[in-house]
DNA sequence: AGTATATTTGCAACTTAGTTGCATTAATAG
DNA sequence: CTATTAATGCAACTAAGTTGCAAATATACT
C-alpha cells in the first residue's frame, strides 16, 4: 500500500521532483532533509511513492539507491523501463527516452533490465 | 598493482572460479571460505585479480559486488565489458557473449554500460 | 638451506546504506 | 471535536565493505 495521506513529508519529497525531473539519490534526498525529515521517514516516503507509480527506483554506480518521476506509471504496474544515463564527471543521473533491445537468449526467459549507461552528460561535455 | 605472490589464498579464490565459469558474489566467497581466509583477504585478494585482468566485477540486484573470470584481458585494459544475466528464481548470474547496442545520445559522451538482465536461466526454465 | 625484504594476511575496529521495533504524533473520517 | 490509524522520530540494529597495524609468509639473494 502506497501514499493514504497527505503528509508533510511526502510533500517535500514531491517537491523535490518537481524541481527538476532529475533522478535525485537517497542518500542526497537524506542529506537535504536533514533538518526536516528523519532518514527513516525519508526512506519509507519513497517506498510509498514508488508503490504508487509515482516514482522509480534504480541503482546507480557503487549500487546506491536513485529515485526519479514516473512518466505512465500506476500503482503495482511500472510501465516505464528505460536505460539510466550516470555522469562519470558530476555523477548526476538522467533518464534516458531511448530503448534498448535486449537480444533473445535461448532457452531463457527475459523479464527485464537494467541499463545504466556512464559516460559524459551535456553540461560536462561543454 | 595486482597479484605478486601467488599465496594460498590466491589459490583457493582462483579455483572457486576455475570450477565452473559462473560469476560468484562476493557474499558467497566470504562465506564459502569463512574458515580458510579472512574476509578483508578475500576482498583484496579479488581485488588484486581485478587489477591483473583475471577477473572482473560488476554489481548485481540489490548492489551486491559479483566477480567472474575474464576472457582476453590484461592488467589496466579491461575489454570484455559485456551484459550480465541474474535469475530470478535461483539468484545466479552468466556472462552473456552477445552485443547490446547503445544508441547515440546526442550532446553525451558515452564511455560504458551496465547491463543486467533479469529472468528465468536456464536450469530454472525446466 | 638460511636470511633479508616486501607482500600478504588476520584481526579488530570502523564506515556507510539501509532496516526494524516501538512509542508518539498527526492526518483524515465521521 | 473526537476516534482511528497511518505516518513519524528515535535509537538500535544489520550487512557490505574498508582501514590501520602488527604478525606471517612468499620470494630473492647469498
Ligand atoms: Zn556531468
Ligand atoms: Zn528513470
Ligand atoms: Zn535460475
Ligand atoms: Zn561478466
Amino acid at each position: 500500500m502506497g501514499v493514504v495521506r497527505k503528509t508533510q513529508s511526502v510533500s517535500l519529497v514531491l517537491e523535490a521532483f518537481k524541481a527538476d525531473s532529475k533522478a535525485i539519490s537517497v542518500i542526497d534526498l537524506v542529506d537535504r532533509f536533514n533538518d526536516k525529515i528523519n532518514k527513516t521517514t525519508v526512506y519509507r516516503v519513497l517506498d510509498r511513492l514508488e508503490d504508487d507509480g509515482v516514482l522509480h527506483s534504480f541503482l546507480g554506480v557503487n549500487g546506491i539507491k536513485w529515485y526519479a518521476p514516473c512518466k505512465d506509471c500506476s500503482e503495482h504496474k511500472h510501465s516505464d523501463v528505460h536505460p539510466h544515463f550516470q555522469c562519470t564527471d558530476c555523477g548526476k543521473i538522467d533518464c534516458l527516452n531511448v530503448d534498448i533491445t535486449i537480444p533473445k537468449l535461448p532457452n531463457r526467459e527475459v523479464v527485464g533490465a537494467q541499463v545504466l549507461i556512464q559516460g559524459k552528460c551535456e553540461a560536462c561535455c561543454n
